[in-house]
DNA sequence: ACCTGAACACCGTTCAAGT
DNA sequence: ACCTGAACACCGTTCAAGT
């Protein structure tokens, strides 16, 4: 998978030009940010942007990755450090308020975890819906969960939560209100 | 507010003719279909459909005002037939059923519920903002709704919900399913 | 093997000219 | 009062030419 032969030196460097630039843009104007925009940004020619990724998901997956191997890695300290059922609605909570800080990031996420699931989003895919089984399946040994919920669908509710929380503005407050809400719905 | 002098003949022509188009135009591509498209489907100058609705938003919701009122209608047929937890209940199944179901739709219902509250989308952010309240507060009396959640919120809730089920491909059972674990949450 | 940038098709929005 | 459509600025995507 991951880059059988190394890249030539011109092209690892526009390549990560090309990711620091369209870091920047998705912060400014969010998930839509102008692709043409972001290779003029990388001082790069727009075939080079598309050389390296072919649509728009490609390049925000690979913009986020960080950010989402980080959200993982907090799941399991999370659940050493916490009681299951905490654990996972803390880690939620978390889940939203970056999806509503980090402009690009929401919609990365409801593409990862979408029914069709873009070919392109399958590597932070995988790495949110392994760290969310893990909380999941723990707080339902634990009883703290209904045994009848896939840990996918714990995330599509979750994005959910974070789109309404949008519409309210988005308030921190209002996150962990929305949150409570479902997990009463969700409890054992 | 409505229209205080009638329109002149060709003026309302276009208006309609406009208008039909979006309806078709947005059932086949959904929200972001093209203006350009539109007007020339209506046969008409895409200056003149600028004339009639300034911005996207405001065609979108002129195409569904009328869909918007139904729902509204439907509530108080509801609210009249069935204890008032149930009705709320039902009301908002069919509020995520449409709103997945007919395309653009979704996305006006959130900007109408949505915290900024685009000046555009007043008429049917009030329709649909005065069925909630009646519903939600009767359900409130009733002790079928906990007292502490405005009728806004619980709007906004249910959008979540319809975001939720279409990442999951909308499919009906998914909805209720969905939507109870909501109702759980907010009950009384 | 990789990059460049011109070229194409498309879209939103405005506005001078027309009736 | 209203309509038209050319004009402008912008965007995504492709591909021939270059190194």
């Amino acid at each position: 998978m991951t880059q059988a032969r190394p890249m030539r030196a011109d092209a690892r460097r526009n390549y990560e030009r090309l990711l620091k630039a369209a870091e920047r843009a998705f912060a400014e104007h969010g998930e839509n940010a102008s692709l043409d925009d972001i290779a003029k940004r990388a001082g790069v020619g727009s075939g080079t942007l598309y050389r390296h990724f072919p649509n728009r998901q490609a390049l925000l997956e690979a913009a986020y990755v960080d950010r989402i191997e980080a959200l993982a890695a907090r799941a399991d300290t999370l659940s050493r450090r916490r009681p299951a059922g905490e654990a996972l609605t803390q880690w939620l909570e978390e889940l939203c308020l970056v999806s509503l800080q980090v402009r690009g990031l929401r919609a990365l996420l409801g593409s990862a975890v979408a029914d069709g699931g873009a070919a392109a989003v399958t590597v932070c895919g995988t790495s949110i819906k392994g760290a969310a089984t893990r909380l999941v399946e723990a707080a339902q040994r634990e009883g703290a969960l209904r045994g009848d919920v896939e840990p996918v669908e714990v995330l599509r509710l979750a994005h959910g939560v974070a789109t309404a929380s949008e519409l309210a503005d988005g308030e921190a407050a209002r996150i962990r209100r929305y949150l409570t809400l479902l997990m009463q719905g969700l409890g054992g």
